[in-house]
DNA sequence: TATTGTTATACTCTATAACTATA
DNA sequence: TATAGTTATAGAGTATAACAATA
């Protein structure tokens, strides 16, 4: 009881990166799959955001622009995203998971889950929901910087 | 109430990589300390463990041997950290700290610590102590591939 | 022969700067 | 001129394979 701040930047320090490599590694090694953790985020929001642009993608994940086309131009060669230009205006572009996109995305997170749900098997009740509502705080607190603003600005002092 | 595994398991790989890029960011940016995440840790197992050798931090922080190797060439470049033959064995390497080191480690760690601390003081104290308690959680479950067998091991029960 | 570490090499990821096309 | 995206280029980080030195 009575965690500070700074105790809990202590082990984000060093919890978060172990479990990154764990995930990592995962998405690396599925046979089909085989994904960045990056390129597993942007498939999963151009799943959830059918029809999105290049801009709000490296936005929302935390790339900067160029970087992004580089990662998809990856992803449209292996044929998971179709990019498109906007008919209203021709400088965007529009983005969409191909039915590969979304049976690959699907194989990834199912192998993901499952592992990590066998790490977290060993977990009682009390302890899982613990670690889901950590995970529900931190969310909003680790938005992209520029998202940050949207969910931040308004409420800079106490917290619901 | 009543979190599964999976829906914990789709938390993770959605906001877990938000907090990385965070703590990345906030390593790199910083003025003097500028390192990347897994220079920090390596800094701070060899502050917890001096006279360590490579393939020590290199199992603990789940990197193989000539990436370590080549790790350390750029902190030993830099006067962090000191590397010496082991007088009793020829072939290992010790490693320690150089004031220096130890000095960077500081900085870095306060400034992080720092912004994450402003961070998370938007959260009451309820919320601060499910976090650090779900980092605690997950702390043992997420170690590095070879010390994993340590604490797993006895407990491989039914998934498939 | 086995172990500890290094060197050589290559690939992925990401960034900044300069550019193109469209508005 | 401003915006959306791409191309060119470079640097960090990591891996595998081959090697050297010591036990």
């Amino acid at each position: 009881m009575g965690a500070t701040p700074s105790q809990v930047a202590s082990e984000i320090l060093d919890v978060i990166p172990s479990v990154m490599r764990e995930v990592r590694e995962l998405m690396r090694s599925h046979r089909t799959a085989d994904l960045s953790v990056t390129q597993f985020r942007v498939l999963a929001f151009v799943d959830r955001h059918s029809g999105t642009s290049l801009s709000a993608v490296a936005e929302h994940i935390g790339l900067t622009l160029p970087s992004m086309s580089k990662l998809m131009d990856g992803l449209v060669e292996r044929k998971l995203i179709v990019r498109e230009f906007d008919r209203a205006d021709r400088r965007r572009v529009t983005l969409k998971l191909t039915a590969r996109g979304r049976t690959i995305l699907e194989a990834a997170r199912k192998a993901t889950r499952d592992h990590l749900t066998h790490v977290l098997s060993t977990l009682d009740k009390a302890h899982l929901e613990t670690v889901y509502q950590a995970l529900a705080t931190l969310r909003p607190l680790f938005l992209s910087p520029r998202e940050a603003h949207l969910v931040l600005e308004s409420k800079d002092n106490g917290n619901s």
